[in-house]
DNA sequence: TCAATGCTTCGATGAAGGACGAACTATGCG
DNA sequence: CGCATAGTTCGTCCTTCATCGAAGCATTGA
């Protein structure tokens, strides 16, 4: 019989249909209310609240109330990064799935994980800054280059630590199998490219289309 | 409601306690037995062999047949990198430890990992067999060195493979972070312990207690 | 061919927990 | 205040599924 952190605890939160639909709704990165969530799930307010309740418990949600409303959100990127990894598996193993539509297209191209971009755009980004020594990676860890400081500011992003959590990280990417860039960084350009209109987000998807225009901008700057 | 991936599918069967010990074990990267696996969850063969179908459907594990062993290991390193993203978030999430009671401070000394010696002793031991050239190991693999025939003849343990089974392995151990030994010539070691009553096995336990004078034994014939 | 071992299937049991309606608390708005 | 909206708690029903013993296959060795 082992031991260890609680696995299982963890899993079987995750492990339940409306919990499920409720994590990956909140994997958009924006907090929901209740009653949100409990549509997204299909289930009733009290089920709902019965279920993020335990998600709550479970460390897996933050919460801020703000008068009568209260928002649920994913407690951090170390929560999101597991959902994107089961997420991964569950696609890689369900060869049952009708053929591929539209929307799943877009989402393999550039989707949002929590609060940074996700995706092939997103791993061509990545590795395209690695190779020009912007960011440096050696094994799993991502460090700012000599230049990034200029060349992120150059486009009006400041990458100084301000909270605990770091610049850079590497996030594992379900579609394709290599890593995209996450951390707060990741977060700054996100914000950018929906800032400056290169992309809008699919209304109740986390999939992120880029306009024709946007995408040549973006491309520019971060392929370039 | 929402589409895609299944990803409650996939939670669910890490869900559960004995199926997250399962995989778990499997995370050390060698497959293992049914029963094996039965021991490692702490359930009867019937329900592990249960779990074991459940996995495989679920696509987790992967199944080689060979004569009426059947060994069951991870379907790939996909699944492997979900169940270090969920062991993270539950180690981060958890950090309640219960209070080592003296069950568990046993269990830290000595215990048996499902037919050999685990824990403080055996990495010990395996340590001190290694710095004596007695085995050899490079990276993950250990081997046997060139006076381990005799060394072990000495003391009664044959270690001449008769099964397919691996003479040597190192399997990790959860307590201290390092390898012990585990293969036939584990299980040898720990029959000769427990032959020799230098030690004896807690009901309902994996600990193993040793005696006074056992210790002395086993510390003088393994730790010399 | 017979016995032993490794493993799976079957059937019955029992406990866990997900579901919702109704009632309750809390905030906001006139 | 009184009414409406947002959420939680409670109680109860009900499905699901983990568990084990016994029996059934399959492989191996004698």
């Amino acid at each position: 019989m082992r031991e260890g952190p609680d696995i299982a605890r963890i899993a079987s939160l995750v492990g339940d249909p409306a919990r499920a639909n409720m994590l990956t709704a909140l994997m958009g990165g924006t907090a929901l209310t209740a009653s949100e969530l409990a549509l997204e799930a299909g289930v009733s307010l009290p089920t709902a609240s019965s279920h993020l309740s335990k998600l709550m418990e479970g460390g897996l949600l933050t919460l801020a109330s703000q008068g009568r409303h209260r928002y649920y959100g994913l407690a951090g990127p170390q929560v999101a990064g597991m959902i994107e990894a089961i997420t991964g598996v569950a696609a890689a193993v369900g060869p049952q799935r009708v053929r591929p539509g539209p929307r799943d297209a877009a989402m393999r191209v550039a989707r949002v994980c929590y609060d940074h971009l996700a995706g092939e755009q997103a791993v061509a980004m990545l590795d395209r800054l690695v190779a020009r020594q912007v960011l440096l990676r050696d094994d799993k860890e991502i460090r700012l280059g000599p230049s990034a400081a200029s060349h992120f500011a150059a486009i009006g992003i400041d990458v100084v630590s301000k909270a605990r959590r770091p610049v850079c990280r590497a996030c594992l990417d379900w579609s394709v199998r290599r890593s995209h860039l996450a951390g707060t960084l990741g977060a700054a350009i996100l914000d950018k490219i929906l800032l400056e209109k290169w992309a809008r987000r699919e209304k109740d998807s986390r999939a992120v289309i880029f306009s024709p225009m946007g995408k040549q901008a973006f491309e520019k700057v971060f392929l370039g």
